[in-house]
DNA sequence: TTTAGGG
DNA sequence: CCCTAAA
């Protein structure tokens, strides 16, 4: 009764302005937009890179060298410490996210490594971090100096590796890094970390570095890495010249992949805006059309493609000396954990502050460590303090899937010039960090992380950061533009490879993985104590639905199966897509913006969403206009049922009263419309029949 | 990109 | 809220 009461005056008094649509192209201008270019995904092609080479060397090592042989059983040794390691350090929670994980490869560590790794634990004295630094550093020496024995060489990379991966991918290299070791593959390697490095470089330049020394692990991996960087000569630019038809792609986010076609000349690569232009962003297949590399292996995919992306460029940069403020980013990948389609690769950027490493000027040791240890770089996670403030750690980006097509007779070495290059163009133009709040682009820059709702932990479980590629901006400029000194071995790498396997034609990288430390894992540790920032586990991207955290407290989730699991499992095609894309977090309408949407709605009717949308709703980034149009539907509803069948926050009636009224009358207004128009046609109509009724009859 | 609707 | 066909 009342609601009818209500609606038969209801409208009267409203004022129902014809507001007659402006032009689209004008209304458009009111609202800024930003165009967000497709992320890409570094990360992911690299990995779907490394994956390639595996297969790659694979067929190759038949033929390939002894040494190469000896290199292998090394590499899945390491492979397999380090999923050991992966699961058990769990418990050994750092104070910093970075710092957790390195602080559980350690143990692994077969050497001095174990008593470093306490240290870490315990770590906070800076002094500690030294020794261990030192430590490492000690192990690494060791293996340089026992080069001399080709056998023994092999060998020591070989718990090298398994130390490194364990901790970071970089570490990898660094047992090949001598070129005189031969290893078709480090050499490789180390170009692609150059080149890495000049992606990191661009990354880096976003964020200042800042981070931490706290963490030991970074100064351990620092230590790795200098050896690293030592061993290794830089590439040359000879190497980097090499043709291929290989086109890389990487697929963004939303979907969008890129595509590019290699250039011949490597040098370019160390020019990312030239290569920009040749991106090309088009629109792919749902990711669920999206298939996962054949096979990989983890060493390769670890291997490359993490230790490609950054961990020895820092080094040579900075021995390079480049300017440390330049330099400030360093970039980590990890692969995190591989979802059945997605092979999820954490990154540490030296966008996130736990991924940075102590300021160049601290000492090459300490960066270098910072930067290959930093492994940490997860995925990010989000801490909650106590306070008014959002603690966010960033253990990684999320990275876009990177599309890769490679003819089969490619070599190895090229397909990972081809990565590198893709990896070039793409950073070359910029990074930027992009926010992802369940699944969604937050684009509003000018939003507070209040009004985004960051702050809610439950918010927080969906936040993800990405790197994206820059459009507008110009390249960052690269500290080291000259390449050439860089690859050291390149030329072994150059060696072709045995077509035996065949190369995947394309590798599509998968959805992005991330394993965020799970926290509470974490916690369980006594460790966790210490710490008094909660973790929020953001699986920033992924969301490892498949991976339920069992007991153990290996902080990434990391399949068991690993290695072989490291293959990643074709993507069912019909498979959830899911997993990356969250749902949004549930924002139930307050009572005031229903009162707005039902005032917006009264004067603009029920079919300008948009226009509803500006007038009220334009700073609310949340609500997108198909947001409103469905609130106002389910307002309707609402205000249809009785109020005992109602749920959630009560709308006040007088609201629900205006809602049916309004409904009511736009739907009749729109009846109207139709009618009136149909009317006009049919009078019209009728006119001209009768004009030419008339007219024939007249001329009749 | 918006609308309009179904899921 | 999501997803999409249509416009």
């Amino acid at each position: 009764m009342v609601l009818k009461k209500r609606q038969s005056h209801g409208f009267n008094s409203l004022h129902f302005p014809s507001v007659p649509k402006a032009p689209r192209s004008a209304r458009r201008a009111f609202r800024k937009r930003i165009v967000e270019d497709s992320q890409i995904c570094a990360f992911e092609l690299l990995a779907s890179l490394a994956g390639k080479l595996l297969q790659e060397s694979e067929s190759s090592s038949a033929s390939s060298n002894a040494s190469d042989a000896h290199d292998r059983p090394a590499i899945s040794d390491g492979v397999v410490k380090r999923e050991r390691v992966e699961t058990k350090p769990v418990k050994t929670e750092c104070l910093d996210l970075g710092s957790c994980e390195e602080s559980i490869f350690l143990p692994d560590y077969d050497s001095p490594s174990s008593d470093s790794r306490q240290s870490l634990k315990e770590i906070p004295p800076p002094a500690e971090s030294d020794s261990i630094l030192e430590r490492s550093s000690t192990v690494s020496n060791a293996d340089s100096s026992e080069k001399g024995n080709g056998d023994e060489k092999p060998i020591q990379c070989e718990k090298v590796l398994a130390k490194v991966e364990g901790v970071s991918p970089v570490s990898v290299e660094t047992c090949d890094a001598k070129p005189e070791s031969g290893l078709g593959r480090q050499p490789l390697a180390d170009g692609m970390e150059t080149r890495g490095l000049i992606l990191d470089n661009a990354c880096s330049s976003k964020d200042p570095m800042k981070l931490s020394a706290k963490n030991p692990a970074l100064v351990n991996s620092a230590n790795t890495v200098k050896v690293l960087s030592h061993g290794n000569s830089l590439p040359s630019a000879s190497d980097l010249k090499h043709g291929n038809d290989v086109k890389l792609g990487i697929r963004d986010d939303d979907e969008n992949f890129f595509r590019f076609n290699k250039l011949s000349n490597r040098r370019k690569a160390f020019k990312p805006s030239s290569r920009i232009g040749d991106r090309r962003i088009r629109k792919l297949l749902s990711s669920k059309y999206w298939k996962a590399a054949p096979k990989l292996k983890d060493y390769e995919l670890t291997k490359p493609l993490f230790a490609d992306l950054g961990m020895k460029p820092l080094h040579h940069k900075r021995k390079l000396s480049c300017n440390p403020d330049k330099t400030q980013g360093d970039i980590l990948y990890k692969r995190r954990k591989f979802s059945d389609r997605s092979l999820v690769i954490a990154s540490d950027g030296g966008f996130s502050s736990e991924s940075v490493c102590n300021s160049p000027e601290k000492g090459m040791s300490g960066d270098n460590g910072s930067a290959v240890l930093c492994n940490g770089g997860v995925l990010i996670s989000i801490v909650h303090s106590r306070s008014s403030l959002v603690k966010l750690s960033i253990k990684s980006f999320k990275i876009p899937e990177l599309f890769i097509d490679v003819p089969e007779n490619a070599t190895v070495g090229s397909l990972k010039r081809t990565v590198v290059e893709a990896v070039t163009a793409l950073l070359g133009g910029g990074l930027r960090v992009g926010l992802v709040l369940h699944g969604k682009k937050v684009r509003d820059d000018n939003r507070t992380l209040l009004q985004t709702g960051i702050t809610s932990t439950e918010n927080i479980e969906t936040l993800g950061f990405t790197l994206e590629p820059n459009s507008v901006q110009a390249p960052v400029p690269l500290c080291c533009e000259e390449p050439p000194a860089i690859l050291p071995c390149e030329t072994s790498h150059l060696i072709p490879r045995s077509p035996e396997t065949p190369i995947v034609e394309s590798l599509k990288l998968i959805d992005s993985l991330n394993l965020a430390p799970s926290p509470t894992t974490n916690h369980a540790d006594n460790n966790s104590e210490t710490s008094d920032q909660e973790p929020l586990s953001s699986n920033a991207d992924v969301v490892a639905d498949n991976k339920p955290p069992s007991d153990s407290k290996a902080l990434v989730a990391v399949e068991p199966a690993s290695a072989e699991a490291l293959a990643v499992v074709p993507l069912n095609q019909k498979s959830k897509r899911s997993e990356n894309v969250q749902r949004r977090t549930r924002r139930p309408f307050s009572v005031s913006e229903v009162e707005a949407l039902v005032e917006a709605v009264e004067e603009l009717g029920t079919g300008r969403w948009r226009d509803v949308k500006l007038r009220s709703f334009d700073n609310a980034d949340h609500r997108t206009y198909v947001d409103l149009k469905d609130k106002w539907k389910t307002l309707v509803h609402t205000a249809q049922i009785a109020p005992q069948q109602r749920r959630g926050e009560p709308v006040p009636q007088n609201l629900l009263d205006r809602v049916l009224a309004a409904h009511g009358y736009w739907s009749q207004h729109q009846a109207k419309q139709h009618n009136k128009n149909q009317v006009t046609a049919t009078a019209t109509a009728t006119l001209a029949m009768l004009q030419i009724t008339d007219g024939q009859a007249v001329e009749a």
